[in-house]
DNA sequence: ATGGCAGACTCCGTCTGA
């Protein structure tokens, strides 16, 4: 089974890049985030066309997310049952046995805020629901834009981005406490390039210069991480036209 | 210290993202 995350930046204006790139990665799950549709607007039908079954959960103008699966999916969550809120950020889904969670961590803006505070609550619920996952799933997956950045090697300028938001200590342990519940970092079960990202700033040629941080992650429970044989991300729709600001990440779990 | 870029709505400026 492959698995991949991507935070579309717009689902509206990416679509044709979603496409384009499963027909050239025809993964078997795509988790998506930052759809920015209510579900009236979602292009199930275009999705549904290219072989793929979707569910979705959206809002006006931010957020929003959706699970893409070639296989049947069941026992479909929309949000965290523990945690009111009103920002639709997060879908899990049952596939072949998987449990699959997509998931749009908040941003948090900036140290200090109340975004920022928000983000810590949120992480704080989400670890208590995904433990509970956790112990009724042996097979968990957790996929998406978790806006932390888990090490100074995840960061292109490490010096700059000391405290600041997405790569904060208090955001670094509620991702770690994340990986107490046994969830793996699937990225960093393999060597991979130094200087590796999943996210460049549109501004200052962020891309170019590769000036850009790792925070879209796949985490993967035991089981699922002992058959997992890689996980990349694919920088490639990141220079097509108009792209979104992140790029995908594909993990490989074998049978 | 600020803005740079991009998307969406309130739509020719403002908010948010990361």
């Amino acid at each position: 089974m492959i698995l991949a995350t991507w935070n579309v930046n717009s689902l509206n204006v990416r679509l044709p890049h979603v496409l384009k790139w499963l027909e050239a990665n025809p993964v078997d799950v795509l988790c998506i985030q930052e759809t920015k549709l209510t579900d009236d607007k979602f292009p199930a039908a275009a999705i549904e066309a290219a072989g793929y079954q979707v569910v979705f959960s959206g809002q006006k103008t931010y957020n929003g997310v959706a699970i893409l699966s070639k296989l049947p999916m069941t026992d479909v969550v929309r949000n965290n049952p523990h945690y009111e809120d009103a920002q639709q950020r997060i879908l899990a889904a049952t596939i072949a046995g998987v449990r699959v969670v997509c998931a749009y961590v908040p941003n948090g803006q900036a140290v200090g805020t109340d975004k920022y505070e928000y983000k810590l609550g949120w992480l704080a619920s989400f670890r208590h629901w995904l433990e509970l996952e956790a112990a009724a799933h042996p097979n968990l997956a957790v996929l998406g834009d978790y806006n932390i950045a888990p090490d100074d090697r995840d960061v292109h300028d490490p010096a700059a981005w000391a405290g600041q938001v997405l790569c904060s200590e208090p955001e670094r342990a509620a991702l770690r406490a994340l990986f107490g519940l046994g969830l793996t970092d699937s990225f960093r079960l393999f060597e991979q390039a130094e200087k590796t990202f999943s996210w460049w700033d549109y501004r200052m040629l962020g891309f170019q210069k590769n000036k850009g941080l790792r925070i879209d992650h796949i985490l993967l429970s035991g089981p699922l991480a002992s058959r997992c044989s890689s996980c990349v991300v694919d920088r490639a729709p990141r220079k097509w036209e108009q792209p979104s600001d992140h790029a995908p990440v594909v993990a490989v779990i074998g049978d």
